[in-house]
RNA sequence: GUCCCUAUCGUCUAGAGGCCUAGGACAUCGCCCUUUCACGGCGGUAACGCGGGUUCGACUCCCGCUGGGGACGCCA
């Protein structure tokens, strides 16, 4: 049975390279039928928050990334660390270490500059500490005794064969003075208790993994298997941050993009099927491998997730996507009651907006006049037009029955009256309507639209001047 | 600095020694469609980092170099 884990720690939001991997886990579990945990990593008191754990937990509410089991918060489990570093230390595999903080940096800073790894020399060690008498008054760390030779090697299943020597590594801390564990011990304890199976997770614990290995062998617990999936650029091809625009998983909901649209995109990167680009979670789920997972960093490309989330606007169901942007309308004072149905307003402008943002903006064309700016309407609504558009809210106003054919011909009646070619007179009347030369195919809007948006819009253009 | 990982178009990638005249997608450029803007269709530009091996034959295997990323905390 497998069972595998997403573990984030509540120090932000949940952001698209966290939002990856736990897709990754998701879909492992789900393909294979198995178990996917949701275990908040909350032992740093200073930097964890209940807001950034709320906000993990929508994001991943909102990609749908459900889980059978949590989540699981470590600051509940204290009691089950400390047994297990007690149970270390009562079997000689864990040890008291009384170097201070400031011996430590030396040690760390002589090392770097004799051009080694900065490493703990191992002082306390019971072989090399008897008889030294710990210094009064000063509340030991427990260290973690790592094999002092040899090597760990581990089949990374996505990576292939890892192996770091025993010599890299060194005593790590697994609980603090004051008793507290450390994260390096967290996880394995967890990992071990919550019998998780498969470890999926970022590039950036390639080089714990030796050191968990060595505590779980410790403990006689069997290994799980590793698969670390490799980290997220920004476009430029540096760490993702704050300044590469939006990393929050949230922030891409606001932007008005679709989830599946998103993990849809966070699925193809770093990861493919052939040349599959566009495809349901459900076929992800049925294809997904490690295996196929790419080996090296990939570069964020907001372009390309702007194409994709145009694509499942496109296909989307105008009701689903007209229930997306009531709100967001709502929020623009954009009163809908009044106006055509939305999901018929959709349906038209769907295939124009890359965004639901977009989308919204666009459909409010149709419930509320936007004045053109001057400029606009000098560049478009001559004095000859003028006159055409005067005969035209003629026309409209005779019409009893208000729809695409009646408004056609109408239009029709005076485009040919006045030698006009089409594009001369739409789009002057698209400006004064609508207040921009972009729309869609002019009849069937200007129908949507209904009689009354129309006659006043264009009569009240026509008699200010 | 030390260790680990990594390397195909600008970007995401296909490629499991001959199928490669290196394929697809985004972006970009051009053409078509057209009632504007989009959508859509067609086409173009564009890549195997470098040097050594191995082999009849390397994008594919091995080594080195270089580039990129990561780790080296009483953070997670």
């Amino acid at each position: 049975m497998i069972r595998t884990r997403f573990a984030p720690s509540p120090t932000g939001y949940l952001h698209i390279g966290g939002a990856r991997t736990a897709l990754y886990s998701w879909a492992y579990a789900r393909r294979h039928h198995g178990t996917f945990i949701l275990r908040v990593e909350d032992t740093d008191l200073e930097r964890s928050t209940r807001e950034s754990v709320q906000a993990i937990l929508d994001g991943m509410n909102w990609l749908g990334l459900d889980y059978d089991e949590g989540p699981f918060y470590q600051m509940e489990r204290m009691d089950r660390y400390r047994e297990v570093v007690q149970q270390l230390l009562d079997a000689g595999k864990a040890y008291y270490c009384y170097a201070s903080r400031e011996e430590l940096d030396a040690l760390r800073e002589e090392q770097r500059a004799r051009g080694v790894k900065p490493r703990y020399d191992g002082r306390w060690r019971p072989e090399n500490a008897h008889g030294r008498t710990p210094p009064a008054g000063v509340k030991p760390v427990v260290r973690f005794k790592n094999p002092i030779d040899g090597a760990v090697t581990f089949n990374d299943l996505v990576k292939g064969p890892i192996t770091i020597s025993n010599l890299e590594l060194d005593d790590l801390i697994i609980a603090r003075p004051d008793g507290t564990p450390t994260y390096n011990f967290c996880v394995v304890v967890d990992d071990w208790d919550m019998n998780i199976t498969h470890v999926i997770r970022g590039d950036d614990h390639v080089n714990n993994t030796p050191r968990q290995i060595n505590i779980l062998e410790a403990l006689g617990a069997t290994l799980p298997q590793y698969a670390h999936v490799p980290m997220i650029l920004g476009a430029d091809g540096e760490r993702l941050s704050k300044r590469h625009g939006a990393v929050s998983v949230m922030q891409y909901a606001e932007e008005g993009f679709l989830p599946e649209a998103l993990l849809n995109y966070l699925a193809r990167l770093g990861w493919s099927h052939g040349d599959e680009e566009v495809f349901s979670m459900q076929q992800f789920v049925e294809w997904f491998d490690l295996e196929r997972i790419s080996r090296s960093a990939a570069q964020f490309n907001p372009e390309k997730l702007l194409w994709l989330n145009q694509q499942y606007m496109k296909a989307a169901d105008p009701q689903r996507l007209a229930n997306d942007i009531a709100p967001r309308l709502q929020g623009m004072g954009v009163d809908v009651a009044n106006g055509p149905a939305l999901h018929e307003v959709v349906a038209m402008f769907q295939e124009r907006a890359t965004t639901l943002r977009e989308l919204a903006e666009q459909a409010s064309l149709i419930y509320r006049a936007v004045a053109p700016s001057a400029e606009v309407v000098a560049q478009h609504v001559s004095e000859e037009i003028r006159s055409a558009l005067r005969e035209l809210l003629q026309a409209f106003e005779a019409i009893a029955d208000w729809n695409v054919e009646s408004v056609t011909a109408a239009f029709s009646g005076v485009l040919k009256a006045h030698g006009l070619k089409m594009p001369k007179l739409a789009i002057p009347l698209r400006v004064v309507v609508y207040g921009t030369p972009h729309t869609p195919s002019l009849y069937p809007l200007l129908a949507l639209s209904g009689k009354a948006r129309v006659v006043s819009t264009l009569g009240s253009f026509l008699t200010e001047l």
